[in-house]
DNA sequence: CTTAGATGTGAGCGCTGTCAACATAGAATG
DNA sequence: CATTCTATGTTGACAGCGCTCACATCTAAG
């Protein structure tokens, strides 16, 4: 069967648009079947054409992956650009953490992929620079909470609480332990904890009339 | 030259204590190398067998990076055992938030495999344990500061919060902003993100009556 | 039509994990 | 001591992988 618009007849040798399919293909293979499957030569075998094909998009595999984990990032830009707009940051916040949460959680592979070490994104810049931009949601919601400096330490601690806990989540390390029976339903787990750093933000908070201590560490 | 005790002679056809000498340089080459350099028969080689002899003490390649990870696991173990030990509860968490993610920093490699998905812990049950028996430090630390439930949402946030500073950093996400120019001090930032875990700890605690926080801080 | 560039093919290299058959050493047994 | 058993190491092989090359084919520009 024609795979696409310009395909009509069964086999031709241009393929049309092969760099989509194969992006195509290779993302069905990394969800259903891990990242350590996802070779250029399965799948190449799975859009059908030659095990050399790919090279003519992708210099090599890690590009490919590079290509999935900027897919990921626009995805997830877009489900954290397209949150309910809520007048209470802090509910904005919460909201926040859980979709990214979820996020991660529907799409274990590639949230790795993204943020893992597997695509170095000194090779790929375009990655870093999805990864700024995803942080600039945050920096936003934070910024509406009253944090002050864009790159400050409350920022960067709640990212590493989301991250930490979509990693944790989707690598089954908060799996109950069987010492202690807990169902951990994630969702209510993301939503406390994200309420204990607001609670922690909001207790630091006054101590800043104006803004006392500012960056000036040590 | 001779490798270790039991070998005198040059070339012995058995080598002694093969399976401590392979997890010795397959966790030499991991560090320099990283883990995609690590293999079995890379690993021989560096140890002077066969490329098959390997295969008498690990099924596969994937049971010697659980070795590897395990061996993390009790470095790591061993390091938050042998903090300092701290009248106040807060100060004791802040010193093994950081010594936490010192940790991490100092092994990278080892820490991915210990926590990421390259080893299945599903396949390697002792890794499992190993991780609930790190969290146990954690647990204790939260415990006296006043943390009701054993596996509450705080320990699990805390974990979450170290966890995630310390995969965010040695996977340079946290690399300065070229928009801002933060030369960002990777202990500064744990500290800081333990304080207002800390903070946002002591502002929801007086809600829970019967007993108030007893660690009198400051 | 001609020709140049882009895209797909096929063969092949060296690497890997893994297995099976064989070789050897050390320990247990007679 | 001689024998046999078992653990351990070796050799050889297979399939799959990333990647490169020379070549084939298609598309489009001149």
């Amino acid at each position: 069967m024609p795979r696409s618009a310009p395909a009509r007849a069964a086999a031709r040798y241009h393929h049309g648009d092969l760099r989509a399919a194969l992006v195509d293909a290779a993302l069905r293979i990394l969800v259903s079947r891990g990242v350590a499957e996802v070779s250029l030569r399965e799948v190449a075998r799975a859009v059908g054409v030659s095990h050399a094909a790919p090279y003519r998009h992708f210099p090599n595999r890690e590009a490919l992956l590079a290509d999935l984990a900027a897919g990921g990032f626009e995805r997830l830009g877009g489900i954290l650009a397209e949150l309910p707009a809520d007048a209470d940051a802090g509910r904005r916040f919460v909201a926040m953490a859980r979709a990214y949460v979820q996020f991660a959680q529907a799409e274990p592979a590639v949230y790795r992929l993204m943020f893992g070490p597997a695509v170095r994104k000194a090779d790929h810049p375009v990655l870093a620079e999805a990864g700024y931009r995803t942080l600039d949601a945050l920096r936003a919601v934070l910024c509406a909470l009253g944090v002050p400096a864009p790159a400050s330490a409350q920022t960067l601690a709640a990212w590493s609480l989301a991250h930490g806990l979509a990693q944790l989540l989707i690598d089954q390390r908060l799996e109950p332990d069987p010492a202690h029976d807990a169902p951990l339903d994630a969702d209510t787990l993301v939503r406390q904890a994200a309420e204990l750093f607001l609670a922690g933000v909001r207790a630091e908070q006054p101590r800043a009339p104006g803004r006392a201590r500012r960056a000036a560490p040590r």
